[in-house]
DNA sequence: AGATTTTTAGAAAACGCTTACATAATAGAA
DNA sequence: TTCTATTATGTAAGCGTTTTCTAAAAATCT
């Protein structure tokens, strides 16, 4: 029932428990027969040492943690086993806590049991949380907060410039009028694509129509219904374009647009984000903007080790995205003609 | 830069610490004044207790680990997301540590850091390993080991009822002539889900014939070759369903037959086991078994738990795949013709 | 008011480990 | 052989907690 301590293989071994530290940790200052005995010793009673004892003393525990609330979503699997990888290749385990209470979180990430963390939650960790945090010199690195300081960074994809090359690749395709599908306007990621689809407009000098930034709030029914009702208000004004602030998004307006008997994408492109699984699936397969889910896990992995051996202050790093092109969008039909 | 300790808000409080440690664990033995402003001094110093001292004298630390080598493939997130919230309901955290190095997982779990492990991990684990963590009383479940003691368990799924259960869907269809595609046959479950197979075709005096049996090692192209040289050796006895190893099997059956100028279903059925994403959207949309997997998390995590409060002893349990009937199966055509 | 019980807080040991320091043993030099 | 220099091992303190046990203070009873 006891666990053997360390005690317990000194005794065993006829020597202090020193000895056997010393002989455990590759001290060089034993006899080697000794040393071999205590190993010996050691294995023959299956011991294992306690890391709470052991990390009470060390300095570093050479584990990283990844902190979550969930892991639901098909990106999940990419990041860890991503950063999983990375971080064995440094040296570090990686320790994966899911929990939703904030306080298991918080106390994990200040206990000393980890060298760093890496935060994937947004709105669970508070600001005073951050600044108790940075307080206590933690190392962390977010995955979905902006924020820099001595001990913490971020690695975040970067969406203004997401909407703004999504935007770029339709109007390079010939199309003059894009709406957006637009999020949810709390969200960062939905704001910052529709600005930069706003800056490409800009840029190229096309026509803005406010009635062209339509609410799907993120999801397939609401987007659904705001096409559908787009399509009844302004008959006359459809886009030959829609640039939806997501994959989810854009599914339905597809769904939409079909069911008005529009063919995707001859007679319209729809262009998506975030290259979910279905996507690839998806009739007609989307054309969207990838997030390089595991290149961020490895960022964020180098960052925190470098924050950890003080190589590196905190800081934030944008990575872009990628565009995928597959069958929902399509070159201008006028264009097509007039060639 | 130092952590704040319990001396410090005990120095700052001007208490002792075990009235600190009192004050912060409810221990009812303080006066109310004494509490309120202890505790509000801890506040204040936004002191966090360091969980190995904690867990260096406490019996249990209310974490549970999961030990894999590897998080990819798309069940791994239904997995985890199952037992994380099973966890949270039940009073404990989870810990997913992601190692290939044995040594990492071992000390993780007897180094007294979690209450209990569940192990996802047939090869890195060896009987050694698994001896000693028997005798150091380790409470584990193990998802793909069979595995019985005091204090270790495991959930699997039965693959031989998997495989007798599909068998007989097809016979209930009409179908006669059924093949087997086998994976690989030092995995346990394609010997299993083939053992089924035969035992369901016994069960139900159909003729078994060897060349019934083919090999396409769990690939895609393993099978698509097994099946067309099968056709050209064969053609006079073409089964009339063929059941896969897996899904992957099943979509280069499909191919091959196809190829051959079969239609699926209408000339010849065809089945899968694990319900792959892609099974839903492969044409036709594929008939399989699927593997319950969240409730395969729920309910290991549910026996640690038994374990751990001494409630249950080890035990096996094995879970029921469940059939999922989509296009790529279908009555047997002479009986609907026969009616 | 004094004796006794109850309440409240503190001192100290213990958990398993590492590590600075002290001591004992050995070898080398005079 | 004696003294010093070197090496190998052990002693003990300390890491941050909890917890048992003891002491002091307050409350209650005679």
């Amino acid at each position: 029932m006891r666990k053997v301590t360390i005690k317990d293989v000194a005794r065993e071994a006829g020597v202090s428990i020193s000895t056997v530290s010393n002989a455990l940790n590759n001290v060089d200052v034993l006899v080697p027969a000794t040393k071999a005995h205590v190993l010996e010793v050691a294995e023959r009673l299956n011991y294992i040492p306690n890391l709470n004892g052991k990390l009470l003393k060390a300095s570093e525990s050479k584990m990283l943690g990844f902190f979550t609330t969930s892991v639901s979503g098909p990106y999940f699997y990419v990041l860890v086993e991503a950063m999983a990888r990375h971080c064995e290749k440094l040296g570090y385990g990686l320790n994966i806590v899911v929990a939703k209470d904030k306080r298991v979180i918080l106390s994990n990430i200040l206990g000393q049991r980890l060298d760093g963390v890496i935060i994937f939650e947004e709105l669970l960790i508070d600001d005073k949380d951050v600044s108790v945090m940075e307080k206590a010199q933690v190392k962390a690195v977010f995955l979905d907060r902006v924020l820099q300081n001595n001990t913490m960074g971020s690695v975040i994809f970067d969406s203004y410039v997401a909407g703004y090359d999504a935007a770029k690749y339709l109007i390079s395709l010939g199309h003059k009028k894009i709406a957006y599908i637009s999020g949810v306007d709390t969200m960062y990621d939905s704001v910052q694509r529709r600005e930069g689809y706003l800056a490409a407009l800009n840029e190229h000098n096309l026509p803005f129509d406010e009635s062209y930034i339509l609410q799907g709030f993120f999801e397939e029914e609401g987007t659904y219904n705001a096409v559908k009702s787009f399509i009844k208000l302004h008959p006359e004004k459809l886009p030959d374009a829609f640039l939806a602030g997501n994959d989810v998004s854009a599914i339905g307006c597809i769904k939409a647009l079909k069911s008005e008997g529009y063919q995707i994408p001859e007679d319209i492109s729809v262009m998506g984000f975030d290259d979910i699984n279905l996507a690839e699936y998806f009739s007609p397969p989307l054309t969207t903007v990838k997030n390089q889910i595991a290149r961020q896990g490895i960022l964020a992995v180098d960052h925190l080790v470098k924050l950890i051996q003080q190589k590196e202050k905190g800081m934030i790093q944008k990575l872009k995205g990628e565009i995928i092109v597959r069958r929902s969008s399509n070159l201008k039909v006028e264009q097509m003609v007039g060639r």
